[in-house]
DNA sequence: ACAGCAGCCTGATATGGATCAACCCGGATG
DNA sequence: CATCCGGGTTGATCCATATCAGGCTGCTGT
């Protein structure tokens, strides 16, 4: 009978969260054993986008929040003019489209930086679960917390910090976040083009390029292209948070 | 019954969300007539802080999201090093708090800029309450996913836009704000000190001053002091558009 | 009435990073 | 195999804004 239901109501592509190596740090991370299956239920798993493609753009109706599971992608804000600012980068196990809840259509733009498999939470279905699991509700709650404490963090970023401290602080991140999946914190290959770095992180195209090659000099790091590999964490470290030093040094 | 459940577990400051004449913009925007008891339950109402007093801070326990009633709120990241970066101003009718819901303490700290009333929500029984009213649940994710924007327009602002630009954008939100309020959107005193305009928007008080005084020499406003008219709208809207437009413009 | 001080304004100078221009490399394309 | 093209790097120059320095105004407390 459940069989039944799950079958006309959802794609072949029945998820199994139970089985997904992501489920701890996805949103199953917030809901017990037996009621996982719930989640499953609403979850629509398995969708495939290619280098380049849109997982939604500003003129999409906001149905659903996506989870990465493999690849990555990156979100930005196109202004009328044209004008891009990248607002973020997402890798497995994070969630696409918080920010986008309060509006009609999409706040922002997502491609895939590279070929992308994601999962698909249509809203309302999440909005009715969340109702009924406080757990899962909570963790809602907490993720948007963050993206808010994520956001505000880079406008620090952005409005106090020179260009060497700003990716310092970005190669960081993402060192923590492959450490998070158990990956080489020190030995990994960015997703992303130097533009969107730059875009990102509010600086030229060349600033990254020299500052790169700056801190390769500096036996920080070694990077040939998208190839990085941190050769002195406690440096890089050093480094964004020297400013924060000088406040109260003397 | 109900009378003397309340009177034991509130103190005497039984909250009156019906008759706040901000309800229609705060939480109380989103439950209906007859649930609008249910969350008076749960609020304190009337805590009053001078101007300067801390509402939290970062050392502070998370326990509750406040509501501006009167008056007006800063909130700002300290840095170890005692680097300030003010994340937002709060008028009446808006939620501080959102961006520590994933944290054991305050994310920022919240000071008052004049002499301030607040409401207090308690999450614990803000978060059951949710789990009861979907409709105040959508409200929450709505006003999460709202708080997620606007940082990311920040760091927009901070990243690509000129010192005009930035000051122009925050005196058109500054105004809108006001409108909401059913106050004059053209002429009002602005809550903050030139010194948190600067820090918010990622420059020099000595800048801040000066496009002051160039928008005042070119007839867009009228400043003095904290008193500011807004005498051409338009232009101040070109002024942040302008950027914009070169993108595509040809 | 006075001193002291915080907030604000103005001018002169310095600088980090943008911009402009050129070149290089590697992979796709015919 | 030659060509092309996007992405990356490097160098030279320029500019918006920081920084430094000084002065003004209007409180606050004595």
């Amino acid at each position: 009978m459940a069989q039944a239901i799950r079958l006309h109501q959802m794609s072949p592509l029945k998820a199994s969260c139970q089985q997904c190596s992501l489920s701890n740090l996805c949103l199953p991370l917030a809901v017990e054993e037996n009621d996982l299956e719930r989640l499953e239920d609403i979850v629509q798993q398995g969708r495939i986008f290619n280098r380049g493609e849109h997982i939604f753009d500003q003129s999409t109706p906001f149905r659903s929040c996506f989870a990465v599971k493999s690849g990555s992608i990156k979100t930005s804000i196109i202004t009328e003019g044209g004008d891009e600012q990248v607002t973020g980068f997402y890798m497995p196990g994070e969630l696409v489209g918080l920010d986008s809840m309060s509006s009609e259509h999409y706040a922002c733009t997502a491609k895939a930086l590279e070929r992308t498999s994601v999962c698909e939470f249509p809203v309302d279905k999440l909005e009715e679960l969340t109702g009924k699991l406080p757990e899962l509700q909570h963790h809602m709650y907490h993720l948007m917390s963050q993206e808010i404490q994520n956001s505000h963090q880079l406008a620090m970023l952005l409005s106090k910090n020179t260009a060497e401290e700003r990716i310092a602080a970005l190669l960081l991140s993402l060192s923590s976040r492959f450490r998070r999946r158990r990956m080489s914190p020190t030995n990994f290959s960015l997703p992303m083009a130097r533009n969107d770095i730059a875009n990102f992180l509010g600086l030229a195209v060349e600033t990254v390029s020299r500052v790169f090659t700056r801190f390769q000099n500096q036996g920080i790091i070694r990077a040939k292209g998208r190839e990085v590999e941190l050769l002195d964490v406690e440096a890089l470290q050093m480094v964004t948070r020297d400013f924060a030093r000088q406040g109260c040094q003397q």
